[in-house]
DNA sequence: ACATTAAGTGATT
DNA sequence: AATCACTTAATGT
């Protein structure tokens, strides 16, 4: 096994050893494909055909819907450990991506052809498990995206995507301007704006240019 | 000093 | 909550 590899097969049996057998883990390292994405970096958009399923090594993704105007929207984000549950219901059914995964901060994953993910789900209890555990965890995911969406005022959905970047990022202080979230809420930026000020005034966030830092997490 | 970009605000729908 | 129109403040050249 070359430096690389091993390399890979630590990182994996880092952040899934405890979910993977040995031998699953020791393959994922041999035949994963190891990628490093910078920040920013699109993973995938939508209309893409999906070349396998991501596993998170580190840092973070963040998962956008967007429609045929080039209205998006923030659906939830990918951190260490998890796996996109959507690549698998698409690489499955041979179907193209309805979103878009763009890399929340420098991060690192392991892509796994879809040949195998077929073939491991009889191969290996653990993978098995899960895949499913995932298909649930990301199903009360979306059912969170949609409360939050549906339910939740602005003001409360601006709160909620303020923790929710913080925690990703682990940083309570926030490197953006109002118009880049006003995009991911999809709102404009002048209700971010005055949001922000009522957010500011109740203590909850101290806010600058191009920074704000998030004070009751 | 000037241009550009980010953020604040009143008024209207 | 969205939009417009405008102001003010910060930052880059």
């Amino acid at each position: 096994m070359g430096a690389m590899n091993e390399k890979v097969y630590q990182l994996v049996d880092e952040n899934y050893g405890f979910v993977f057998e040995p031998e699953l883990v020791e393959e994922i390292a041999r035949i994963g494909n190891f990628q490093r994405i910078k920040a920013g970096m699109v993973l995938m958009d939508v209309g893409e055909a999906f070349v396998g399923m991501p596993l998170l090594l580190s840092g973070a993704l963040k998962i956008i819907r967007e429609n045929h105007d080039g209205d998006e929207i923030l659906l939830y984000y990918l951190e260490r450990g998890d796996t996109c549950a959507m690549s698998f219901s698409c690489c499955m059914g041979d179907k193209k991506s309805k979103v878009r995964a763009v890399a929340e901060e420098d991060s690192e994953i392991v892509m796994i052809p879809v040949e195998y993910m077929d073939q491991w789900l009889s191969k290996y209890g653990s993978w098995k498990s899960y895949v499913f555990e995932s298909l649930q965890v990301r199903m009360d995911e979306f059912i969170e995206s949609i409360d939050s969406i549906a339910f939740l005022r602005m003001d409360e959905r601006l709160l909620k995507y303020l923790r929710d970047k913080a925690r990703v990022v682990s940083d309570p202080v926030l490197h953006m301007t109002h118009q880049e979230i006003a995009y991911d809420l999809n709102t404009s930026r002048v209700v971010v704006s005055r949001l922000m000020k009522k957010l500011e005034n109740a203590g909850y966030v101290k806010a600058g240019r191009n920074q704000l830092e998030v004070l009751k997490l």
